[in-house]
DNA sequence: ATGCAAACATTGCATACTGCAATTTGAATG
DNA sequence: CATTCAAATTGCAGTATGCAATGTTTGCAT
């Protein structure tokens, strides 16, 4: 159940999520056809893999691992596979010897910021057919709702989690 | 790249495209806790064949296939084993002694329900701590943002696409 | 210097999700 | 009645996933 809230008017909170959830919608959809592309050459969590790879740089497995929040032994069989497709680069650490260092390749980097482009556009498109009166109170509305989120507590690193990779 | 947009203020499109991105990791994380609850008992795939069962009531193994988008064949072993852990009742069609009836039992509804409560929840809890002065404006923008969406083309289904099942 | 604990990558094993290609059973249509 | 079509199901193969070893290397404290 919800947390005991300041009493105030329930119709404009509800109202609120309402909207809330409805372009939530919207942007899972969005999400869903950027990926669409990609799902003939990558599985999602392959992509999701990528993502991190492109955005963090070069890592070692279990580094990889904990960001992705999945077991090293899963990491590690997704590196062979997509080291196998030539999307990963495997080189020894020359520090410590344990260690190996994860890359992704040109071609990796390409299929993720073509994902990453294609989702920018068609947000854009949106954008731009928005009517302009309404703009400048979205953009703060957005960041008031971020902004209270974010006293709400949100984990930074999940933006590359489950089905949505990599919004950036 | 992006379709050709009619001349205008670039700056106000990429700091509403950005708005947009970082309201999108807000939302992307709240699925995410709201799915950790789950994730003991049921995985997300399960959890996604359920929020359908839950939402569109009694189908067929056929049709329920058709709105997750899998396989037949996946989605059938996937009833078994929800089947084994009460989650769905399997009962033959009177009408056409080819179907099976697929219903989630008492037990798969309290999962699905326990989640998107949660989820409302949180972000009751956020969209209450944002200052009064933007919540009318956050409303009638994100309203904005969906119509526009909408006349950009966004299907229906795709709400329970991948990592977000069931953005109710 | 030696030895012990911790960190890493890796592999074995088991389960789930996924699609494609049969196969079987029942309905519908000629 | 035969053919065709629809639905569920099963066989097979590949990917994702976690837990529990195992082997190697480091780092630290005797």
């Amino acid at each position: 159940m919800p947390a005991a809230l300041p009493p105030q008017d329930p119709t404009t909170v509800n109202e609120m999520v309402a909207s809330v959830l409805t372009a939530s919608r919207v942007l899972v959809a969005i999400s869903a056809r950027s990926l669409a592309a990609v799902e003939d050459t990558l599985t999602v969590p392959q992509f999701r893999m990528l993502v991190v790879l492109d955005t963090n740089g070069a890592t070692s497995l279990s580094r990889l691992a904990e960001q992705l929040a999945v077991n090293p032994s899963t990491a590690m069989r997704m590196v062979d596979r997509l080291n196998a497709a030539g999307m990963v680069e495997r080189t020894p650490d020359p520090e410590d010897r344990r260690v190996v260092r994860l890359v992704a390749t040109e071609a990796g980097r390409r299929v993720v910021h073509a994902v990453t482009e294609r989702r920018q556009a068609e947000i854009t498109r949106i954008v731009a057919a928005m009517p302009p009166e309404h703009r400048s109170a979205m953009v703060r509305a957005l960041q008031a709702f971020a902004d209270a989120a974010g006293e709400v507590q949100v984990d930074p690193t999940a933006y590359t989690v489950a089905g949505l990779p990599g919004w950036t």
